[in-house]
RNA sequence: GGUUCCGUAGCUCAGUUGGAUAGAGCAACAGCCUUCUAAGCUGUGGGUCUUGGGUUCGAAUCCCAACGGAAUCACCA
C-alpha cells in the first residue's frame, strides 16, 4: 500500500463521517507535496468543496483535523489555499522503507497475462545501420522490457527486410564494380561492403539510367528463383546478417523471433480475397483491387497491382492476421519512423474492416526522426552517422574522460577496457531515450554527448559512488539492517518518495510505451541521491543503528537504479 | 488541399488522466576537494509556456481558430 493510497482511502473516510458523502478513494487526488509547503502528501481539497459546501480553508481544516485525530500515522497538518498538506509519522516512513528494502520485486507489476508482440529494428539489407535505427532499436529494446516489468508477457520480434529492388541495386553493383569483393578480402564488415555496393551502384545509375533495367530483370530472376541470382542473394545477405549481428551485439539487442520478408511477401493474399467476398474491397476492370477509405477521411487504397502481385500493406495484413493467431496475441506494438503514420492508420482501418476485434490493439509507437543541424540524414549524401563508428567514437571518449580522473588503479586492463563500453553506451543511449519518442531530434556530430548533467554517465558514476561505500563498509564489517526507532531525516524521506514511486513509473511509462519516463525518473533519483550524498555523512556517522539503515537506503537507491537503467538497457558500475 | 504530429529559458529537454510561485541540464558568472569518488554539490542571471478566444474555483495541460515547422497522401517499401 502506497502513502497514496492509504491516505486516500483515510481521507475518504473522514469524508464519509464529516459531510456524510460517499467518496471513492480513488478519485481523491493526493500527491507528494511540493518542496516549498510544509508537508509530505497533500489532498486537493477543491473538488470536495461540493459535498462539504464551505470554503477550502474549513473544509481542509476539517478533513486535516480528522485525519490528525483518527489516524496515528498522521502527524499534523496545514491548509493553504485549496491544499491540505499531510505529515506522516516516523513509523510510518521506517515501515514504508522496509517495505521496499525488502522486497525483491520492487517494481515488477503483477502479470496481466496478456501477449504483447513488439517488432522493431526492421533493417533493410542494403545497408549498414546508422543513428536513425539506433533510435529505432534503443526504444523496441527498452520498451519490451518496460512492457514485461509491467506485467505484460512480451515477445520481441524483428522482420528484416531481405529482398526488393534495393537488394538487387547492392547485388548488380557488386557484379559490375566488386571484383569479387568479400568481406574476408577487404577486412570489411559486410554491411558495410553491401552498403558501399549500394552508394556504388546510385553512381552507376547516374551515368547511365538504363541500368535501372538490368536491376529490375534481376528482381524478376529473384522471384522466379533463378539459382544464380538466388546465390548471390543469400550470399551477400549472409555478410549483411553477419555485421548487423555485430552491431546488435554491441547495442545488447535481442530478438524472441526473426521474420524475414523473402518468407512472408506473399502472405496476406487470401485476406484480400475475403475483403472481396465481404464487399470491403472493389475490384476495378484492369484487375486491380482497392479499399474505399473516403468515408474515413482518407484516399482510396491499392491492396492488389493488376498483374495480382501484392504490395507492402498486403503483407503487413497477412502478416498481422498470422502473428495473432499463432501468438495468441491481445497487442501488437510496432517501432516504425513517423514518416510511416499513414500506412498504419490504413493499416488499422483495414483491419478493422476486415472485421478483426483486435484491430484497435495494434499501436504503432512512432517516433520522431533523428536529425543533422544540417537537416535530414540522406545516406546517399553520406550525411548518415554510422551506428558502429557512433559506438566507438563513444568508447574512445569515455575512455579518455576515465583516463583523465584516473581513478581506476587496481582494474585490469580488460576491466577498465569493458568499463569504457558500458560509460560510452550508456551515455549514447541515455541521451537517445531520454527524449519524448515522438518527438524528432537533434544530433549534433561535432559536439561530442554529454558526460555530465542530465546524462547516462551522471547517473552510473552516483551508482559508482554507491557502490564504493557499501564496499568500504563491508571492510569495516558493518552489515546493513534496519533497527527499531531510528529517525529518518527530511532528505532520507524525500529519498523514500521518489523511490516510493518507480512501481507508478513503470506502469505510467508502460502506458505511454515511453521509456523516457523511467528515463527521467533515473535522472531524479540520481539527483535527489547526489545531494543527500553531500550534506549527510553515512561512514561517518556516530550512531550506529543510524549508519546500519543508511546503508540500507543507499543500496535500495543502488538496487533501483539498477532496475530502472536495467530497463533502458543501461547497465551500471561498481566503479567507475 | 486531406490526415497526423510538434511549438516551454540562448541551446537540448522535463512537466499532458486540469492544481500552489512552470522545472532540470548545457552554455555564462561566483563558490565548494586535509572528511564516504568534483563524471559531483551550492548559488546568480535567464520565461507574454507561438498567438487569440473559450470551458473552469483553477489551463503549459482540455476545446476552437490562427501562425510557424515536420511527416505523409505511389501499381515504392
Amino acid at each position: 500500500m502506497t502513502p497514496e493510497s492509504f491516505l486516500a482511502s483515510r481521507a475518504a473516510e473522514a469524508i464519509r463521517t464529516l459531510y456524510g458523502a460517499d467518496m471513492d478513494a480513488a478519485t481523491l487526488q493526493v500527491a507528494p507535496t511540493r518542496k516549498e509547503f510544509e508537508g509530505d502528501y497533500t489532498l486537493v481539497v477543491f473538488p470536495l468543496l461540493r459535498v462539504s459546501h464551505s470554503s477550502p480553508e474549513v473544509t481542509g481544516a476539517a478533513i486535516g483535523g480528522w485525519l490528525q485525530e483518527n489516524v496515528p500515522e498522521v502527524d499534523g497538518f496545514n491548509v493553504v489555499k485549496g491544499f491540505l498538506n499531510i505529515s506522516l509519522s516516523n513509523l510510518f516512513w521506517t515501515e514504508l522503507f522496509g517495505a521496499i528494502a525488502a522486497d525483491p520485486d520492487f517494481g515488477q507489476l503483477p502479470p496481466t497475462g496478456r501477449n504483447v508482440m513488439v517488432e522493431f529494428s526492421s533493417p533493410n539489407t542494403n545497408k549498414p545501420l546508422h543513428l536513425g535505427h539506433i533510435r529505432n532499436n534503443l526504444l523496441g529494446d527498452s520498451v519490451s522490457r518496460l512492457l514485461a516489468a509491467s506485467g505484460e508477457h512480451v515477445i520481441r520480434t524483428t522482420l528484416v527486410n531481405d529482398r526488393g529492388v534495393h537488394i538487387c541495386k547492392s547485388m548488380y553493383a557488386w557484379q559490375k564494380r566488386f571484383n569479387g569483393a568479400t568481406p574476408e578480402s577487404t577486412g570489411k564488415k559486410g554491411d558495410h561492403l553491401v552498403g558501399d555496393c549500394y552508394v556504388a551502384y546510385a553512381q552507376m545509375e547516374k551515368e547511365d539510367p538504363s541500368v535501372l533495367d538490368d536491376v529490375h530483370a534481376m528482381l524478376v530472376k529473384w522471384e522466379e528463383g533463378d539459382p544464380e541470382v538466388r546465390a548471390l542473394w543469400q550470399k551477400m545477405n549472409g555478410w549483411v546478417f553477419d555485421g548487423f549481428e555485430q552491431t546488435y551485439k554491441a547495442l545488447g539487442i535481442t530478438f524472441d523471433k526473426v521474420y524475414y520478408e523473402s518468407q512472408t511477401y506473399l502472405l496476406g493474399k487470401e485476406l484480400v480475397q475475403k475483403g472481396l467476398d465481404m464487399g470491403v474491397f472493389v475490384r476495378e476492370a484492369d484487375g486491380s483491387v482497392w479499399c474505399d477509405l473516403t468515408a474515413d477521411g482518407l484516399d482510396r487504397k491499392l491492396l492488389l497491382r493488376s498483374d495480382g502481385t501484392s504490395v507492402y500493406i498486403t503483407q503487413d495484413l497477412g502478416t498481422a492476421e498470422r502473428r495473432f493467431s499463432e501468438y495468441k496475441l491481445d497487442s501488437h506494438v510496432y517501432v516504425v519512423g513517423d514518416e510511416q503514420n499513414y500506412h498504419f492508420q490504413v493499416l488499422k482501418l483495414i483491419l478493422g474492416k476486415l472485421g478483426f476485434a483486435w484491430a484497435d490493439q495494434i499501436y504503432h509507437l512512432s517516433y520522431g526522426m533523428v536529425e543533422l543541424p544540417e537537416g535530414k540524414m540522406k545516406s546517399r549524401e553520406g550525411t548518415v552517422v554510422d551506428a558502429d563508428d557512433l559506438i566507438e567514437k563513444m568508447y574512445e571518449e569515455a575512455k579518455a574522460t576515465s583516463e583523465e580522473a584516473g581513478k581506476l588503479d587496481g582494474l585490469t586492463e580488460a576491466e577498465k577496457d569493458s568499463l569504457y563500453r558500458m560509460v560510452g553506451l550508456g551515455a549514447l543511449k541515455y541521451f537517445i531515450i531520454k527524449v519524448d519518442p515522438k518527438k524528432k531530434m537533434l544530433f549534433n556530430p561535432k559536439e561530442s554527448i554529454d558526460f555530465n548533467g542530465n546524462t547516462g554517465p551522471f547517473i552510473q558514476y552516483t551508482h559508482a559512488r554507491i557502490k564504493s561505500i557499501l564496499r568500504k563498509a563491508e571492510e569495516r564489517g558493518i552489515t546493513p539492517r534496519i533497527a527499531e526507532g531510528i529517525a529518518l531525516n527530511p532528505k532520507e524521506m524525500r529519498l523514500l518518495k521518489i523511490l516510493n514511486a518507480y512501481p507508478r513509473k513503470i506502469a505510467e511509462g508502460a502506458a505511454a510505451f515511453s521509456p523516457a519516463v523511467i528515463a527521467n525518473f533515473a535522472y531524479d533519483l540520481a539527483k535527489e541521491f547526489n545531494q543527500y550524498y553531500h550534506e549527510t555523512p553515512i561512514l561517518g556517522e556516530e550512531d550506529r543503528a543510524l549508519l546500519e539503515a543508511r546503508l540500507v537506503l543507499i543500496g535500495t537507491v543502488a538496487c533501483v537504479l539498477r532496475k530502472a537503467m536495467g530497463i533502458l538497457g543501461i547497465q551500471l558500475p561498481d566503479r567507475m
